[in-house]
DNA sequence: GTGAGAATAT
DNA sequence: AATATTCTCA
């Protein structure tokens, strides 16, 4: 609707292909000069006249010649409502009175003569934009007239057909209806005849979930390192947006993107330097923190999950390792490169990198204070629950990196769609790990994770195996929800399966070995929800298959912990979108915060 | 009053 | 097209 209406107003060029020819008068030739020049890059003809009088010669002469009038109010030759009443009368002419005072008493009488606007000096380039629409009103005023044989020329008649024709013509929307009045007001001008037209403005367009979906959709066909607001605005194809919105939002997402960038870097600036990282030498600990849309509620538990060893094999896309944010480390057994050739510089998965996985826990967690298992490593029997963390790609020209956007759903023995540019592959990372009975979790029940990806390309993928040793979780305390963790099923029927999405902006950096055995003080047991799905909304990677083996999970109370995460208040859930497959997740409120 | 988001200007 | 600035609104 907006959209419509934003370009509806710009169609003065349809309404009149041939320019709009104003007449402009006003004693003040520093006046008369810029409105001429204002006028003029409206593309319109301008004649200007600095004696009323003149003006009325002018049009009495040749009164085919002007379609509009703009007259200042104080002429020294000729009063300006007189010359506005014989303009009125002679010609029929849409007339716009100007004055420095806006009184609104003064106001009212020129539109009482029959002045279609009333514009206070300085006058606004913008309110000159749409002085056309006066002139076309008109003419479908005068259409009506003929019809109706109604040739009352009361200005509330007028005014009312304007808006009828307003109402037809989708020219001002609710919104600009709303506006209208309140500058009015805000000019003490409450009548309603004032700004009838000065206040048209453009719809502002609000970037819902699906048109920035459109718009990364987009983004990412174009390629990332290509992308321009027309290309985009183009492949968006959506009727009423402007250039200049894509452009706007497209320097949001960018900022944004980079802010993203720039918490990454901060948080784990060495990540840069672990190529020559072994999984074995070095414990890594996973930050897991839930997160809940109630984060002030979340102080302070934390869960700390050890685990001997955590094996993770995946796929592993043309990650740049470096865009993953991430706190857990793994090591890529297969390097293959299957990028794109137009990658200049290929990531180098084969070496360690860092994988940061935020993961939300399910509501119905159970979370039971097990002092004893804080000494207690035992490997776990079961497997895990498949969980998917899908991250949001960052901006990372370099790599082609593509934003994009993704749909991922879980659905075990479905045959594997795999992503088209490697680059902007969504990221998935599935694990399932081994827990303990306490946690009566159905460790039979791991499934491999399939992405699927909107567009068909066809993606390789590198098997990665990554070993992690120790696990934490920041699960905020009795924040849980369980109406917002309820799982919602698959339809085929699986059990729970819980899905969250959330803007990733982790910082759950490498932790020293030290560092982690200080989180395993008190705590918890946590049991992890079965067929736990993540979606992350930021950061390049797949991976999948994700093993924990052997995974105990404690709680600790920490508050000086590095866990600490924007993320908290960037999540988002959306349920009803995780019961359908082909939706995307919810982008709006984690889009650009 | 302030900040985010969008429009507009450069 | 990119970036800076301004505007608008919650």
């Amino acid at each position: 609707m907006p959209a419509d209406n934003a370009s509806s107003l710009t169609t003065r060029a349809e309404a009149f292909p041939y320019g709009l020819r104003v007449l402009v008068v006003d004693d003040d030739p520093t006046w008369l000069k810029i409105l001429e020049k204002m006028l003029k890059k409206c593309s319109y003809e301008v004649t200007t006249c600095g004696l009323a009088t003149v003006a009325l010669h002018l049009l009495r002469e040749r009164k085919d010649k002007f379609d509009i009038v703009i007259s200042d109010v104080n002429m020294p030759d000729m009063d300006g409502f007189k010359l506005l009443e014989h303009v009125g009368l002679e010609m029929d002419l849409p007339v716009i009175m100007m004055s420095v005072d806006g009184e609104t008493s003064r106001v009212m009488k020129g539109v009482q003569h029959g002045a279609c606007d009333y514009l206070l000096k300085p006058v606004r380039m913008k309110e000159l934009r749409n002085i056309w629409q006066h002139v076309y009103r008109k003419k479908i005023h005068e259409v009506k007239e003929i019809e109706s044989h109604d040739s009352n020329e009361d200005i509330q008649i007028l005014r009312s057909r304007y808006e009828d024709f307003d109402e037809r013509h989708g020219l001002f929307s609710g919104v600009d209806s709303v506006r209208k009045r309140k500058d009015v007001d805000s000019k003490e001008l409450t009548d309603q005849e004032y700004g009838d037209s000065s206040a048209v403005k453009k719809a502002r367009v609000v970037w819902t979930v699906d048109l920035h979906q459109k718009f990364v959709d987009a983004v990412n066909q174009i390629g990332f390192d290509k992308v321009g607001p027309k290309k985009i605005l183009d492949l968006m194809n959506v009727p009423g947006l402007t250039r200049e919105n894509v452009a706007s939002h497209l320097q949001k997402y960018r900022l944004y993107l980079s802010r993203l960038q720039k918490q990454n870097d901060v948080l784990t600036p060495s990540r840069n330097v672990q190529s020559e990282f072994c999984p074995k030498d070095l414990p890594v600990g996973i930050g897991f923190q839930s997160s809940i849309s109630a984060p002030q509620n979340s102080v302070g538990s934390r869960y700390v999950c050890t685990t001997q060893k955590i094996q993770a094999q995946g796929i592993f896309s043309d990650i740049q390792v470096d865009d993953l944010k991430s706190i857990a480390s793994f090591q890529a057994t297969d390097t293959k490169n299957p990028l794109r050739s137009d990658v200049t510089d290929p990531p180098k998965i084969n070496s360690v990198s860092q994988l940061g996985v935020l993961v939300s826990f399910m509501p119905n967690v159970d979370y039971k204070p097990l002092e004893q298992a804080v000494s207690k490593q035992q490997p776990l029997s079961s497997s895990i629950p498949v969980m998917q963390v899908m991250q949001y790609p960052k901006n990372n020209i370099e790599n082609g990196g593509l934003l994009q956007g993704f749909s991922s759903s879980s659905q075990p023995n479905q045959e594997h769609k795999l992503l088209d540019h490697l680059h902007t592959a969504p990221p998935l990372i599935s694990m399932s790990c081994n827990t303990t009975e306490r946690e009566k979790v159905d460790i039979s029940n791991t499934k491999p994770v399939f992405t699927e990806h909107r567009n068909n390309h066809t993606r390789t993928t590198s098997p990665i195996t990554c070993t992690i040793d120790s696990v934490s979780v920041h699960v905020g305390h009795g924040i849980v929800n369980s109406q917002t963790f309820t799982a919602p099923r698959e339809p085929s029927g699986s059990p729970r399966k819980g899905a969250f999405y959330f803007d990733q902006t982790s910082n759950c950096g490498l932790r020293s070995p030290s560092q982690e055995l200080n989180l395993k003080n008190g705590a918890e047991l946590v049991s992890f929800p079965e067929d736990l799905q993540l979606y992350s909304l930021q950061g390049y990677g797949y991976l999948e298959n994700v093993g924990l083996n052997g995974m105990e999970i404690f709680e600790y109370n920490d508050s000086t912990s590095e866990f600490h995460s924007n993320f908290y208040d960037e999540v988002e859930f959306d349920i009803r979108q995780l019961c359908d497959a082909t939706d995307y997740p919810p982008l709006d409120g984690c889009l650009f915060t």
